[in-house]
DNA sequence: CCTGATCGTGCAAATATCGGCATCATCGTG
DNA sequence: CACGATGATGCCGATATTTGCACGATCAGG
């Protein structure tokens, strides 16, 4: 018999089975249904219900026989520190699986989105338009990813190009999604950022692109910086963490943002 | 029942043992089907599926026998940047000699260009374009430097932007001084690289500047690579080490280019 | 040219997956 | 309390995937 110390109780609810899933696949690097499913005294169908359900979400990926993390790097990285991921690389993990094979995507300044980058499953053929010079290195990692850095005057706060010559070169593209770094995110004050070139660029980007959406940690939920880039409702959907706080997610939501929380 | 004490855990899923692959591809720089299916178990069909379907993903080459990176050139580029630093540094250190202040400098590619712009003096005020992220990178923690990141396609084996993009950024400026990086550089042969796409970015660079220094390190003296840059005297300086044969630069100076040694 | 190793394909068995359906518990509502 | 709605769960049959084996084609060297 398994005298695996098992994390925690035995779920009960349904939810609880997924956050148990997800935490076990964290420490194990690995999910196979059958094993849980009599581990967790339930049948192999609710087990391959709840894969394929965090699959949907991209918390996981889907496997013949159970499921495996989303990239080997977010399992390396898991493995190795038994701490708690940070929040930026389960948002990024959330956010791959919004990315469809074949698409072309901008992608936006930010620590999380060069999590996300770093978390492209290396199967995915990708063209990737990105104005981050660190986010182009990482992608050179990609085996498969077209990637096309922005060039421009570099902003060396965000480490970012910006000026007019990137903006140029964002309006000659059709992307199909635009994955946006964000500074600061209010029902009200829209999506806001702190340097002036910024916002055109962000603009531009969104312009560009057939689907935005925003990553945004909790804690720039309901604050506001300087330049305005546009509107919250000009946002298609939101990733931010689990702990943000219902207050400001429902001002979000009645804007018609789809909110996944990650 | 298993012998092998396995680095990591057995795949038990067909998605799992394919990540394993990729893995050990790129610790052990080859697959061997044979080896493979009995470390894992499996027979061999099932390994060659698994090669053929990670071919055609792109992920591996396809050899008689097993399989082989898709390209050297992924971690070409982290093994290359750790390669004889002191020799490189000293090369740094002699250019930046030649950077006087206010000028507009083109930096080109390479990890010895990459060290000179760790190397320059925080003091300088200069404005630098260059191809390499890497490179814009390090040169955002200069407090005054004023830096372009050229755009364009990403060249993942070099870390640098090439294309017609690139090119034409090139052709629109006017820069004082072209730092080089030279795979190659022969009397005879003249300047030459490896990639097809570099030999243009390479050539507008030194079109657009009124001056072109190379840096190179003695081993690339006297060899030659498949596509020309151009002659050897269409460059005005050659830094490279003390411990260059004179057999090899004697042919150089003749050609009237002024040869310094660090 | 010959020989053994390797490769690709077809095939059958085992297993996993998916959708539909019935059952059961829970919960809000009249 | 009765009742219908909702959702979770388990079971079943059809389908898909994986895998090992057999057989002929192909390749690498001597």
């Amino acid at each position: 018999m398994q005298i695996s110390a098992d994390l925690g109780e035995t779920p009960v609810s349904p939810e609880e089975r997924r956050r148990f899933l997800v935490e076990r696949l964290r420490t194990d690097g690995r999910l196979v249904a059958a094993a849980l499913a009599e581990e967790l005294g339930t049948s192999e169908d609710t087990i391959r219900r709840d894969l394929r359900e965090l699959a949907a979400l991209g918390l996981v990926q889907r496997v013949h026989g159970g499921a495996l993390p989303v990239s080997p790097a977010v399992d390396a990285f898991a493995v190795r520190s038994h701490q708690s991921v940070p929040a930026k690389e389960s948002l990024a993990a959330a956010a791959v699986g919004l990315v469809r094979d074949g698409q072309t995507i901008l992608l936006d300044v930010g620590t999380t989105n060069l999590a996300l980058a770093r978390a492209l499953p290396p199967s995915l053929r990708v063209t990737v338009l990105t104005p981050s010079p660190p986010i182009a290195i990482a992608l050179a990692q990609h085996p498969l990813a077209e990637v096309v850095q922005i060039g421009g005057r570099l902003d060396k706060a965000n480490q970012s190009v910006v000026g007019s010559a990137a903006v140029d070169v964002v309006r000659s593209v059709r992307a199909d999604l635009c994955l946006l770094g964000v500074c600061s995110l209010d029902a009200d004050a829209g999506i806001t950022v702190i340097g002036y070139e910024e916002s055109h660029l962000k603009r531009a980007m969104m312009a560009s692109s057939a689907e935005t959406v925003a990553l945004v940690t909790a804690d720039k939920l309901g604050t506001a910086a300087p330049h305005v880039v546009g509107p919250a409702r000009d946002l298609d959907r939101l990733i931010t963490e689990r702990s943000a706080p219902t207050a400001a997610l429902d001002p979000l939501t009645d804007c018609g943002i789809a909110v996944t929380l990650a």
